[in-house]
DNA sequence: ACGCTAATTCACTATCTAGTTACTTACAAA
DNA sequence: TTTGTAAGTAACTAGATAGTGAATTAGCGT
């Protein structure tokens, strides 16, 4: 009867990367959800389904934890950004698909608002120690100055504005909606997480930064 | 030699409503520092120099007083708001003035940003519980609609601007750059909490929305 | 088959932490 | 001066929590 016997290699019993892997998938829900001081290393052990004593073993301690974890976000949303390839296109086109990539990776990544929350209330404490952000971070700061240029040549685009500030609006107008969408829901009383609030949402951010940097 | 000996009515030892104040005070330095999962009921009784007991005999447990120390920051921040007085004023002026209001009020109240991040992060489930907030907040939302109509009115400003996007702009442009400052720097390498650099913001602030409004 | 190494487990600790029980004391009204 | 009440204190508990010591075992190279 051996032939119905379920014969493809077994699973690894001992894997240190698989292992990693989901502590450090459990993590960052973990500390998504709750924020570093409410976050639970026995929690992530259970929901990792990691032995408490492997994520010592792998990362140290739980502030070291929540350090790999913030970068492994900031890697993921910047390398989703490289992938745009917004340099070929028109310059309106680009920054239109800039605030769409933007606040779609926001809403489909709430995660990652909530740890960089967490780590801003913490003042950047550990990604201070962190060598890997700044070069990560270089590239998508120059492509934001590059579409800017393109377009004051072509004349759709005012000069002199600056790409940071530029990029701090796009996100502002993004990220704040989101993370404050619930005290938001109370204090404007109205729905803001509906997919028609989303859809008009990300419309007017459109406009806004259009408006910003058009030329008319 | 009596009449050298203080005389005032000795501070009273037993003083509910000082107390409740102390506690208070401390609770918002406490959680705004570090969250509500961070914050530390007993570094709050150290702090207000109360007694543990008093910070349970007067709010009840600990995300109680979370909620009193989020509605008096909202109380706080919507009577400013109030006192600015902005119907009165030509309607540009009063969006500029409510701009700067917003910014210097954050600036200058950094515990207003992380009690409310704070709470976002638990999805707003403490003050969905508040009945305080929607009053207080009626008489805002009204406002910055009125000031847009008056501006429609005079030809200034552009038809069919939603006054609820319109607040939530002008609050994300000024919020989303103070609470993510900190990592801010690191990501755009460039400093972001210098007197120089806010007064630059501002200003890129008021011209984003001044375009947003504006007819050309 | 053997033995080495790294992955994994288990049991443990010291400290912290929200919340409580039971008590003492200051104040003010009578 | 007495006395009821509310303010305040101290000592405690039960459970949680970050982190560790030491043993066990799976898989890999030889």
């Amino acid at each position: 009867m051996g032939y119905l016997v379920d014969t493809k290699p077994a699973t690894r019993k001992r894997d240190s990367s698989a292992t990693r892997k989901r502590i450090l998938k459990a993590a960052k829900k973990e500390f998504s959800k709750k924020g570093l001081g409410g976050a639970r290393i026995d929690e992530i052990a259970l929901q990792s389904k990691a032995n408490k004593r492997m994520i010592y073993h792998y990362f140290g301690n739980k502030e070291a934890l929540f350090l790999k974890t913030l970068e492994d976000a900031y890697v993921d949303i910047r390398s989703a950004e490289q992938n745009l390839n917004l340099t070929a296109l028109d310059p309106e086109e680009a920054l239109i698909k800039l605030i769409k990539f933007t606040w779609d990776y926001y809403l489909k990544n709430p995660e990652f608002i909530t740890l960089v929350n967490s780590e801003n209330l913490h003042r950047a404490r550990h990604l201070k120690k962190s060598g890997i952000i700044e070069d990560i971070s270089n590239k998508f700061i120059t492509m934001v100055g590059s579409i800017l240029d393109k377009g004051v040549k072509t004349g759709q685009f005012r000069a002199g504005i600056d790409p940071v500030q530029l990029n701090i609006t796009i996100a502002a107008i993004g990220y704040y909606y989101l993370t404050n969408r619930y005290t938001g829901a109370i204090v404007y009383q109205r729905e803001l997480d509906s997919q028609q609030a989303y859809d008009e949402r990300l419309n007017f951010n459109i406009e806004t930064i259009l408006r910003l940097v058009k030329t008319y």
